[in-house]
DNA sequence: TCTGGGGTCCTAGGACCC
DNA sequence: TCTGGGGTCCTAGGACCC
């Protein structure tokens, strides 16, 4: 077989750059977003990873270096990101078909058949089309496996040497190692945390370093997906594209609160709050399930409160898409684990035994046939989705629910709402 | 005061079966 | 005295990804 070519678009600092079309001003400005209920930094411009404010930061920490240069901090605005990261998969999917959409920012290509010559030439293109149709800069990386591709795209945005555009094909063995003595053995794809600091304790620091390990080593230590990984950064294409509607094993729906909670209504109001989004994504995925599980916690940062982790799960009769059926079911779980006198700070909803809807579904016994759920369900999400989110909803949900997160500076839904229509004056 | 959310895969070990 | 062997399935926990 010969060898496929892969390429990577990476789309630079996603949430910043998706809130710069938007807001010229803040072009070669200091911008950060938040993750939800805006408490830790999610997205950096390249000018807040210079003032060295790590990925995860919480922002609490940071506040007077935020504020001393100036800042820009907006809360995260996923209805954006989500319409601007179709966008950019539309531009790239004109190139190739086989394509796999990896996350919301990154997108896999195998454009082996394509076949030209100039890959590099192939990835300026692309990376220009995308910046003038969407407006989003992206990194592109070029090889014959996805790690490699993963780490050419890592070169290729750190410095500006490559213009953000790198390819390995046709390198030689010796220009190859060259570059990925430059890759530091953390960012290589399937490297953490964890195994980065093992490594670094048997003096295997980069890229190079983990590429000429002993794999007898690797596998001891890594298991067979840090083989894998060590293969295809050897140029052995380990990890296919895939392309394929792949079926959800699990949805989670979770949030941690704008307070403490300490009583149970207010629990069960976010419990349904979140059984109701986990549904509505299962029926989007045309699927159906049948277990679900609930959890709360309280504040493990908070050393001096007395702390309480616990979940249950239940299994239901049958399998279901219908939040009415999960909803009593997540509830009666919330009040087993329930204990009276913990300050939480989090809750989640997990639904599993996931099964595509189509064909035959057994379902359970005791429903009745012809039952009026499927009609009321997608009338529901007919709704939803022509108004607001929560136009319709269960009463178990809560009305005030004061206990909802944060989300004090986000921006508007430029591109999904007719009423935050960008006005140019 | 203030610390995200949603996924995947792999392995070990226990339950269970014949 | 002496207590098998081999297989599957499920789950929890730990690693990873964005």
């Amino acid at each position: 077989m010969t060898d496929r070519v892969f390429l990577l678009a990476d789309c630079n600092n996603f949430y910043v750059s998706c809130e710069r079309v938007f807001n010229p001003d803040l072009e070669n400005r200091p911008v950060a977003v938040l993750s939800n209920n805006d408490g830790c930094i999610v997205a950096r411009s390249n000018e807040v990873k210079a003032l060295g404010i790590p990925m995860g930061a919480p922002v609490f920490k940071y506040k007077s270096l935020l504020e001393k240069h100036g800042v820009v901090i907006l809360s995260s605005n996923y209805e954006l990101y989500g319409d601007m990261s179709g966008r950019v998969m539309e531009v790239l999917s004109s190139f190739t078909d086989n394509i796999e959409y990896y996350s919301i920012d990154e997108a896999f290509l195998d454009i082996t058949d394509l076949n030209i010559s100039d890959y590099s030439t192939l990835a300026r293109e692309m990376r220009d089309r995308i910046r003038l149709w969407t407006g989003i800069p992206v990194s592109i990386g070029v090889a014959v496996t996805k790690t490699l591709a993963k780490a050419a795209n890592e070169l290729a945005k750190k410095t500006t040497e490559f213009g953000g555009v790198l390819s390995l094909i046709n390198l030689g063995d010796a220009a190859l190692d060259v570059l990925m003595d430059r890759v530091d053995v953390s960012d290589v794809w399937g490297i953490g945390r964890q195994y980065t600091k093992l490594l670094r304790n048997y003096g295997i620091n980069t890229a190079l370093d983990f590429k000429t390990a002993p794999s007898a080593f690797v596998k001891q230590h890594m298991t067979v997906a840090g083989q894998r990984t060590q293969m295809e950064l050897r140029g052995v294409s380990c990890i296919s594209l895939e392309t394929e509607f792949k079926m959800k094993k699990g949805i989670i729906s979770s949030r941690s609160f704008g307070r403490a909670i300490t009583e149970l209504s207010d629990l069960e109001e976010a419990v349904s709050s979140y059984v109701t989004t986990a549904c509505q994504k299962l029926r989007s995925e045309g699927a159906v399930a049948k277990k679900v599980c609930v959890y709360i916690r309280t504040n493990n940062f908070r050393r001096n409160d007395s702390q309480y982790n616990a979940f249950a799960s239940k299994e239901l009769l049958g399998y279901s898409s219908h939040t009415s059926d999960f909803i009593g079911p997540a509830l009666s779980v919330l009040r087993k684990v329930y204990r009276k006198g913990y300050r939480y700070y989090k809750a989640g909803v997990y639904i599993s035994k996931i099964r595509a809807c189509t064909g035959f579904v057994p379902l359970s016994l005791f429903e009745p046939s012809g039952s009026k759920k499927s009609v009321v369900s997608s009338i529901v999400d007919k709704i939803n989705d022509r108004y607001r989110a929560d136009t319709v909803f269960f009463a178990s949900c809560g009305i005030s629910r004061d206990w909802t997160g944060k989300s004090e500076r986000k921006s508007q839904k430029f591109t999904t709402s007719w009423d935050d229509l960008l006005s140019v004056y």
